[in-house]
DNA sequence: CTAAAATTCATACTAAAGTATGAGTGTGTA
DNA sequence: TACACACTCATACTTTAGTATGAATTTTAG
């Protein structure tokens, strides 16, 4: 019995915790509507004790804000996959010797116009191997073909 | 004293508010007390009204918690790569947390918009956190961004 | 406390990237 | 030889990225 105290002691503080206001109110308002012009008082009280309710609701119940931190846990490659290029992934994924130029390129952080100069293609030419490059790494964006090329092993 | 007051004009700004709400409330009990038994809906928005203000001074003057929630990512990293993170080359570059964050998801491929919703700020905040990190790494395009990072050991 | 740094955001641009479509040209192979 | 395939390029368009400038707040550090 002691120790169900103990243990749901907050509970009960705040169950009568209540109780005492709602006694504290009722006993409030006798005391001061007999009295003529004691009416602010009693709304004063009210006020006061309604202010403080709500900053006890706020702070009992406003979820926290969730913090979101992103652990990186290192996952290392099998040694051999590590430095060697992917062959069979670049097969599975029908990726001609033209387009991983090109992804090369990219993965060096040059533009397509770069690309294209170095290449010795239009910009235009450029455009469209990346567009199916893209599509054939099922990527939006070329920071995403990037990284996900470099997660494969497709590139160095 | 005068400092005392410096120190919290917030308090005394929201203390004037409600000596104005007050007065607003004071207006109120004319317009419902000519009424005959109109006091208990008075009563009644006077304890919705404050326990409003309650819930709103405590959600203004705190804190918010945060509830840190930790994500597992797994990083595939080539086994001889030294997976630390250059400290010191951060602080050579100068590159701020925040700048660091959007470096990270750029990294992952992320839009600039795709970055902006997960970090809960502008479009246009992310393009000028983006054009800083371009300045201070000298570079001209966020596939370099990540290349560079990557190569000097700023991010994984 | 105060100055500096960091963070946020807006507007108004320009530049680059990416999409869609169509088409001409070689080239290795069935 | 025919034909799929890789490579090339153009036009026209939409979307995203990036720059420049100014400013309001908030944090941080001395």
């Amino acid at each position: 019995m002691l120790t169900w105290i103990r243990k749901h002691k907050r509970i009960l503080l705040y169950g009568s915790s209540l109780a005492l206001l709602l006694f504290l109110l009722r006993w409030l308002e006798f005391r001061f509507l007999v009295l003529s012009h004691a009416i602010d008082i009693y709304v004063g009280a009210i006020a006061l004790m309604f202010t403080a309710l709500g900053i006890w609701l706020t702070l009992k119940l406003t979820r926290p804000k969730t913090h979101t931190v992103i652990v990186e846990k290192e996952v290392y490659l099998p040694a051999e996959t590590s430095s060697e290029i992917n062959q069979s992934e670049i097969e599975k994924l029908a990726l001609s010797r033209r387009e991983l130029e090109v992804l090369n390129l990219m993965a060096q952080g040059m533009s397509n116009k770069e690309i294209a100069d170095g290449l010795f293609v239009s910009l235009n030419t450029v455009k469209t191997h990346s567009s199916n490059i893209f599509e054939k790494l099922d990527v939006k964006r070329r920071t995403q073909a990037v990284e996900k090329s470099k997660r494969l092993g497709i590139i160095v």
